[in-house]
DNA sequence: ATTAATTGGTTAAACGTTTAAGCAGTTCTT
DNA sequence: AAGAACTGCTTAAACGTTTAACCAATTAAT
C-alpha cells in the first residue's frame, strides 16, 4: 500500500486529536478560562484568593471549577514555583509501631503547613535506601526526614540531599558525622534508667544484649550500660555483653548462650523489643521463672511487650514526640533557608515502663 | 526615604540574581547543552539512548551530566509526558504485617517497570481516606492501589478516581460496587475451612466474633461461618455471634459477653488476630485452660500468634502474593488503557496455621 | 482640574523536559 | 547522476501553572 506523507500527517493528527477525545483530557485553567472570558492568569489569581482579583470574579471561578470538576495540576505548579510541598520520609520498616506512630504525627504537622508526606521504606537495606534517597530526590521533594538502615556506615548518599540544598532531618537512627539535625532519646541515659531500676530490685549480674555498636545508638546504650554499672561498683563481665541484629531469632540464639554461663545472669537488659521477646521464650522454655529467677528488660515499648505473659519492662521512645519535632525541625528549616545545617541535636528523655518481668 | 520606580525594579532584578546564585540552582539539561554546545533536544535524547544520536554524543553527555551532578526534574518530564510513573498506595495502617508485607511486594513489581510508589495511610478513618485520595490525584499518580478504612461507606471519593480515567485497584478490603478490579482471599471459603477444623477437633457449640458486616470482607466470614455450621448440621445460636471492631480491647469485652453464656462455647473464631489475642488474655483470666476448654482461632496470621502461650491458629492471607498480583494487575490495567474498568476478582485461597491453640 | 492611587484585570515569559517536524550533509540505489 | 534513504543533529512548541510587568478604567487626593 502506498500513502501519501500528506496522508499520514494527517492521520496522526487525526489520532492525537482521537486520543484527546478518548482520554477526555483534564480540564485546566484555561478550560475554566474560557468559560468566563477571561484570562488563565486571573483564575489562577482567583484560586489562591489574589486580593486583586473581585469577589464576583473568584465566586464565578470557583463555582466552574467544581462545575467542571477541576484538579489543579501539581506538577505544573511545583515546576513553575520551584517547589512541590513534599517531604520525604525514609524509615527502616513500616511494621513497627514506633516508626508508624513517629510517621502518623509527622504527617499531623506537616499537612497543616500544606505539606504532604512520601513514605518509603529501606528495608534495612543499604541499597534499597540509597535507591529512595534517589526516588526522592527525582520526585523534588523539598525536604527529607529519615531514619538510617541498620546496613547504613557509607553516608555519600545522604550527603546528596545536603548537596542539593535541601534540609535533612535524621530521627532516631541518626548520625553525628552528616551535621544535620536529628531528633531521638537519650539514649546513654536510658541505660542509666534500666540499669538503676535493676539494681533496685537487687540485681547485681546484669547481662545486655545489645545492638550492633558501629550504630550510634545502640553504642550508646552499650556505653551507658558499661558506665551506669561502673555507677553502681558492679563487675564488669565482658561475657555478658552480646551484640546482635536484635531479631526474635536472634534473641533466642544469644539468651541460650546467655543460660550456658555459670552463674547464669540475674537480668537480661535487651536493647530491642522484639529480640527481648525472643528471649522471654528461651528463659520460659528452660523452666526458669520470670522475673524471680531472672529479670527482662526490653527497649522500645511495642503492644505486644504488654500483651505477652508476662508483660515485658520497657523503655518508651516517645514516638509522638519524635514525629511532631521532627516535622517542626524541618518546618523551620524550610522558613530560614539561609540558616546553614548544622549538627544540631534535639534529644528527649526517655520513660521505663515497669512491668511484671522486672517487679 | 524616597526611591525611584527605576531603582525597585533594579534592586528586584539583584535580588533575583543574588538568589539564583546563593541557591546555585540545579543543573539542568540546558547547563549540559551548553557545555557541549549542542541543543537541550539532543542531550534528552541522549540521556534516553536515541537511536538518532551518535555514540560519541552520547557518551560525552553522559560524562557532563555526571560532572555536573544532573539530576533530572521529574516534574517537567512528568508534566511534559503527561505520565508521571508514580502510583499511589493507601492501606488503612501501616503497622500491621499483613498491609506492611503487601506493599512491601507491590513495590518490588512496581519497580521492576519503572514506577515509584506513594505510601498514604488513612488510619481507619474516612475523612483521612479522602484527604489521601485528593493528595494523590494532585501528585498526578498513574493509578491508585488501596485497600479501603473500615470506617468508609461512602464510595464517592472512589468514583472520582474512576472519573479520572487512571487504573484503581482494590485489595483485601474491597467493594464490588465500584465495579473495579480486586485482589483478595476468599473469606467465605476461609470461614469453612476454620470450621472445618474445629468441628474435626470436636468442636459443636462455636461462637464468631466478626468484624463489621457492613464490610465486604467480615459479611463474607460471616456468611461462611453461618454455612459451614449449616454443612455440618450444627445448630445456629444468634448469641454466639458477635459484630466487633477487632482491636484487642473489644476482642476482650466480646470474650467477656459470651463466657457469660452458659454453657459457654467449646471454641472461638475471631476474625481478626488482635481481638483473638483479646479473647485469648480473658479466657486465661476466667481460668480456663486453651484448648482444652475452649479452642480458639484468629484471622490474619500476625507475627505474634506464634509468640503468644499458647499460640494461635490462624488464616494466613497470602500477603506476599496479594501485593504482587495487585501490582501486576495494575501494569496490566495500563499497558491496556482502552479496555473498560471491570469488576474483576482475583481470589486466593487462604491457608490455615495450625497451632497450639486449636490442637 | 490635575495628578496619584486603586481596582481588576491582561500579556507574556518562565519552570525543565520531551517530541514532532525539519534540515543539512552523507551514503546508498539503480 | 539523480533520487532515496539514512545520520545526526536543531528548532520550536507543548505540558499546566505562576508571576512579574503592564494597562485601562475608576476613584481619591490635593
Amino acid at each position: 500500500m502506498i500513502v501519501s506523507v500528506k496522508t499520514l500527517v494527517l492521520l496522526k493528527r487525526l489520532s492525537k486529536y482521537i486520543k484527546n477525545y478518548v482520554n477526555k483530557k483534564r480540564t485546566t485553567i484555561k478550560d475554566i478560562a474560557n468559560s468566563l472570558n477571561i484570562s488563565a492568569a486571573a483564575v489562577s489569581k482567583a484560586m489562591h484568593d489574589d486580593p486583586r482579583i473581585s469577589a464576583k470574579t473568584k465566586e464565578a471561578v470557583k463555582r466552574v471549577a467544581k462545575e467542571l470538576n477541576y484538579q489543579p495540576n501539581h506538577l505544573a505548579s511545583a515546576l513553575r514555583k520551584g517547589k512541590s510541598n513534599l517531604v520525604g520520609v525514609i524509615v527502616p520498616k513500616t511494621n513497627s509501631n514506633f516508626f508508624s506512630s513517629v510517621v502518623q504525627n509527622m504527617e499531623e504537622v506537616l499537612n497543616k503547613s500544606g505539606y504532604n508526606i512520601i513514605i518509603t521504606q529501606s528495608n534495612e537495606s543499604f541499597k534499597k535506601e540509597c535507591d529512595s534517597i534517589d526516588t526522592l530526590l527525582y520526585t523534588q521533594v523539598d525536604g527529607i526526614i529519615a531514619s538510617m538502615a541498620n546496613e547504613t556506615i557509607d553516608l555519600s548518599h545522604y550527603e546528596k540531599i545536603k548537596s542539593k540544598g535541601i534540609p535533612l532531618i535524621l530521627f532516631d537512627r541518626g548520625e553525628n558525622d552528616l551535621n544535620v539535625d536529628y531528633v531521638g532519646i537519650d539514649d546513654y541515659n536510658s541505660s542509666h534508667i534500666i540499669i538503676n531500676h535493676l539494681v533496685s530490685k537487687g540485681c547485681k549480674r546484669i547481662a545486655h544484649i545489645g545492638g550492633f555498636r558501629r550504630t550510634r545508638i545502640f553504642n550508646n546504650r552499650m556505653r551507658g550500660y558499661i558506665d551506669a554499672l561502673k555507677k553502681h561498683q558492679l563487675p564488669l563481665d565482658e561475657s555478658l555483653i552480646i551484640e546482635s541484629n536484635l531479631t526474635i531469632k536472634d534473641g533466642r540464639t544469644k539468651t541460650h548462650a546467655l543460660l550456658e554461663l555459670d552463674p547464669i545472669p540475674d537480668a537480661i537488659y535487651v536493647a530491642g523489643d522484639y529480640a527481648a521477646l525472643g528471649a522471654l521464650q528461651v528463659i520460659q522454655e528452660k523452666g526458669l521463672k520470670i522475673p524471680n529467677d531472672i529479670k527482662l528488660v526490653g527497649f522500645g515499648n511495642e503492644p505486644f511487650t504488654s500483651l505477652v505473659h508476662p508483660t515485658i519492662t520497657s523503655i518508651d521512645q516517645n514516638s509522638q514526640e519524635i514525629g511532631k519535632l521532627a516535622a517542626e525541625t524541618f518546618l523551620s528549616r524550610i522558613e530560614n533557608p539561609t540558616v546553614k545545617q548544622t549538627l544540631n541535636k534535639i534529644i528527649f528523655d526517655a520513660k521505663l515502663i515497669v512491668r511484671e518481668s522486672s517487679e
